[in-house]
DNA sequence: TCAAAAGTGTTGACGGTACACCCATGT
DNA sequence: ACATGGGTGTACCGTCAACACTTTTGA
């Protein structure tokens, strides 16, 4: 019997803290039902057992489409949680990932039908068994923290969307003000936004001209050390 | 029987990535080399498997104490790996965690009686099994990464230090030379430095002062959003 | 007195911040 | 015509980068 037998092993679950981002700049945190004990009924972070032929990314990205029903978001491993009691069943590990999605399409609803999954505002989400809150704030931190330097923003918008919408969305996460005037010099300057020929349509004011975010650009960009910054 | 137990489960391990600083200025990388089964009598770093009743980060020391002698250090997880054929004998998912120490003093070599442990320069050092090049480059980005706006250079040098030795981290660690004014201008306006009335003996040239770190201030400085940069 | 590293200021360029008004559109 | 958000420029200030010489010390 191999060297590896001799340890009795702790089970290995991932868990998705999922962030979107809807229309009215609210963000929201995907929840799902739990359907089996222990905390049987409650929202809790969408997740499951890793399975010995799937990578901890892969078991991520299955978890969150079986329950969720999302697919090709953007995925990024957050960290690991291995408190020794931080599960009631037994000694469980968790990967923690989290991914960023736009709301603004209607696609989201639809896709939660087998399990009850749910979005929830941030500020009005129920409290979370196990440690999940103390994952959910690890995510957050991250997210206000990557968003500073690295345009992670635009996976929470649509393809086009307008300056004033995605300056929303910054003051949304970060949490504060931002300077139109400024706002827009700084994020133009940097040349990653392809402006569109189109503008918004059916608004009651001036319509605002769309944008793009060119990912090649980017990519180019930061093989030269590139920085984006705020 | 729970529903944990429905799963095969993966073993866990966690490995360290431990760097050092030596008096010449060299970042190196604590190594043991294997005394078991796979890639037995190959240098590897240091790690293994997660008991039951320990939590991770408590793993990830034990084994540092055990395998090189080396205890309270700066230490950070930095990522977990679990590609499904990263390991020959079995799944296996690493928690992998880093280490920064001083080896200005000559505690550590001592310490490596029983495994055999040793420092290699990073350029120097030999190749690694698994997917252990892959943790460190991982790691060695972090550090890179993570000096230029958190304060963590310091635990690679003694408590008492002169401005040259830490440009010279600097250097070392972000691969490019800095200048000598500037840089002094810009820690120094800081006010996370003590200076101390000591200078530096047996030098045959004009005796540097000492500085050191002030922690405590620091601490205050970062909950008032303040920010460590270059 | 020589070698070797310590220590110190100024200037010009650039980027950040603060700030207010006119424009286009639909109702 | 009015309400609503879209869009634009300038001036000041602080920060960063570039740059070279004098000082101290031990050999």
């Amino acid at each position: 019997m191999s060297y590896t037998y001799e340890f009795p092993r702790p089970a290995l679950t991932v868990d998705c803290v999922v962030f979107g981002l809807d229309r009215d700049n609210l963000l929201k945190i995907m929840l799902i039902q739990r359907c089996l004990p222990p905390f049987e009924g409650q929202w809790a972070l969408p997740g499951g057992f890793v399975r010995l032929e799937e990578s901890l990314e892969a078991a991520a990205q299955r978890e969150l489409r079986e329950e969720t029903g999302l697919e090709n978001v953007f995925f990024e491993q957050l960290y690991t949680f291995g408190d020794v009691n931080r599960d009631p069943r037994d000694r469980i590990i968790s990967v923690a990932y989290y991914a960023l999605i736009n709301l603004w399409e209607y696609r989201i609803e639809a896709a939660t039908d087998a399990s009850a999954a749910a979005w929830f505002p941030l500020l009005k989400k129920p409290s979370l068994p196990f440690d999940h809150e103390q994952i959910l704030a690890t995510a957050f931190a991250r997210l206000k923290n990557k968003v500073r330097y690295e345009p992670i923003g635009f996976e929470l918008l649509p393809k086009k969307f307008t300056l004033t919408q995605l300056q929303k969305l910054y003051e949304t996460i970060l949490g504060q003000k931002l300077d139109k005037r400024n706002f827009r010099k700084k994020i133009l300057k940097m040349e990653l936004l392809v402006a569109l020929d189109e503008t918004e349509t059916a608004v009651a004011h001036r319509a605002a001209r769309f944008y793009q975010f060119d990912e090649q650009k980017y990519r180019k960009f930061k093989d030269k050390g590139f920085n984006f910054e705020l």
